[in-house]
DNA sequence: TCTAGCATGTAAACAGTTACATGATTGC
DNA sequence: GCAATCATGTAACTGTTTACATGCTAGA
């Protein structure tokens, strides 16, 4: 279902065709809800057939650029305010942890350094971005920010929980 | 792919049955890899059809207790060890926070309103999880502990992220 | 002319959800 | 005897990934 809204949610600020929508599926909004170019190729027809969407131009090389309706637009509306279906939240590293004891102590340890390091090199990468950003007006521009800082203080926390987590094996063993 | 893992990971410390493991899902997996009953079953047989587990017991209404294999074992090792494939996250809260700005600032505030509230409540839930659990010895209980300080870690930096949104935008528009 | 990038699509497989279906057994 | 719970399964549908397929067009 999700799919279907950040589709809207791109189209609510501007037209554009499948081919630049893919563009920002693989840069800003990666990490937020990948999607794959068949997934999104598939999904505009639905919301084409549906009336969400139209195509308001074609270009060459058969581009179609869509445009968002009063009806798409209702539907984005509504989907933003309803909160109320608590989102179903699987993690690999949390399967991960829970099965450690599996491996013996030295080892369990390395995988949680690593997931230390790998946090730590992310939040770079996110800070990174977000000084390269231009942070002008727009309403994308200040949500944008709002989401990026999550994934910065959510890289953070993973750090430190991981190096907290070392710790706490390292204390146990002795 | 994980469900997998995650099966061979309960087998991994006692023999079990589809219906037992169920009920583990439903309660200490419940936030780190849900479940449905219908996936279960369906590996289940997929596992005992590969060899990673075997049926070691069966009881009264068609009851099948399954065990893991020295190839089961061996998989979920290989697979704990091998943290190179990074995970894609989906997140939902993510989405809506990005096109936020679809809103007027007044529900857009209290959308992320009731994220705060909503993550100090979950936090309470799992600091009472964790002092109902006993956390006597056993992997598990060793691991388990550091899964669950995570989730509480991550709700409390979700409450504090919603928070300091509120707050940013609450400066903005003025 | 030829290459890189533009541009859209289909098919098959896997993962996950929801709903339905069936029957056995234990304890009151 | 009956209700609760034990116990496993199937079918249909939705969402996601991977791989394949096709053709156009702008610029060096």
């Amino acid at each position: 279902m999700s799919l279907r809204i950040a589709l809207l949610g791109l189209l609510a600020e501007h037209p554009y065709s499948g081919y630049d929508m893919m563009k920002m599926f693989d840069t800003s909004l990666a990490n937020v809800w990948p999607a794959t170019q068949s997934q999104l190729y598939g999904e505009l027809n639905k919301l084409a057939g549906g009336g969400q969407v139209t195509v308001s131009a074609e270009g060459p090389r058969g581009r179609k650029e869509y445009a968002l309706t009063d009806l798409g637009r209702a539907e984005l509306h509504a989907w933003l305010r309803d909160d109320s279906q608590e989102q179903v939240h699987r993690s690999e590293l949390l399967l991960r942890t829970f099965f450690l004891g599996e491996l013996d102590p030295a080892e369990a340890e390395a995988v949680l350094g690593r997931v230390a390091e790998r946090a730590t090199e992310n939040l770079a990468l996110l800070s990174q971005l977000d000084s390269e950003i231009d942070w002008d007006g727009g309403d994308l521009a200040v949500y944008g920010r709002l989401t990026l800082e999550f994934g910065k203080r959510l890289r953070a926390m993973q750090a430190e929980w991981a190096s907290w987590a070392v710790a706490q094996l390292r204390s146990r063993s002795s």
